[in-house]
DNA sequence: CTTATTTCGGACAAATTTATCCTAAATAAA
DNA sequence: TTTATTTAGGATAAATTTGTCCGAAATAAG
């Protein structure tokens, strides 16, 4: 469903997010252990989060990650998702035809885009606020 | 969502039910250019189709591929994706966990196994036949 | 029987995704 | 100012997925 680098920039901007809301920055070190992520790989995926602008990213001692605590309701998971993995699972043709077209659709594009349009909602729907709280009182869990 | 090789898989099956339902048997070649696809690649994956037994293949002059015309309204989308893409699709984690366990559920497990499920549902209750009948009176596309 | 045609199956190659390594740049604190 | 710490970013490598090539096996027809 997600790339590999979705799953972990999801699961990475989720344990920012809880961290943030006690007032604490984190560094990528203690991220990836957390998040059982390959470390190099977890800061590239960090850095084009902190360019898109999703999270906030600070050099040298007592730097590493956070977000601004006022935006962590505001961002949804539909943001996160898009910053990594593009627009195909939003818009792409199930059948992976160039465009998904319902004037000249493929044979599953009725009863895909069905899903597909779900999934967006869902995402669109989903803040980052409600999936870190979830995690901060112990009812999830980003390891196992 | 489907790896290309399950996309190019679909619409093979779909092309080969089409012909089947009109007494034809059809070629690798002509499947594949149906469908738009790399040849040798979609001979790959009609071979592991036919190993499945979602389809049948007859090798010599006159041999190609074919679907039993009985089978065609028994055999449903979700056959497809799983013979190809396997179960991760249908029972995996949303974020990557090791398994998908509503005892420890990821942040986003309960709104995902929504999505998840309505997906699986949605392949359990299509048929080849209704995406061949479709194909069949011009009203969908393989390629474009 | 011979030949032409078609799928099978293994080896190989290219492309993409995932992952690592190392140096540079920023910056906080001594 | 020096040092230690942390992210940035480029180069590279490993793994997986996608795609190609070619000879073997089956088989229909002359
Ligand atoms: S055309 Fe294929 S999903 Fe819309
Ligand atoms: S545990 Fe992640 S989707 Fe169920």
């Amino acid at each position: 469903m997600f790339s590999k680098a979705c799953e972990y920039g999801i699961k990475a901007t989720i344990y920012i997010a809880v961290k943030s809301m006690h007032q604490e920055r984190v560094s990528l070190k203690e991220i990836a252990e957390e998040v059982n992520s390959p470390v190099a790989f977890t800061a590239k995926i960090l850095q084009s989060l902190a360019k898109s602008g999703i999270i906030d990213s600070h050099k040298g001692p007592t730097g590493g990650f956070q977000i601004e605590e006022s935006r962590i309701d505001i961002i949804k998971l539909h943001d996160i998702v898009h910053a990594i993995d593009g627009d195909d699972i939003f818009n792409g043709c199930g059948l992976g035809l160039k465009q998904c077209d319902a004037r000249q659709p493929c044979p599953v594009h009725h009863k895909f885009v069905v899903i597909r349009d779900n999934l967006k909602i869902m995402l669109q729907n989903t803040s980052l606020y409600e999936l870190a709280s979830g995690l901060d009182i112990g009812l999830t869990h980003l390891k196992r």
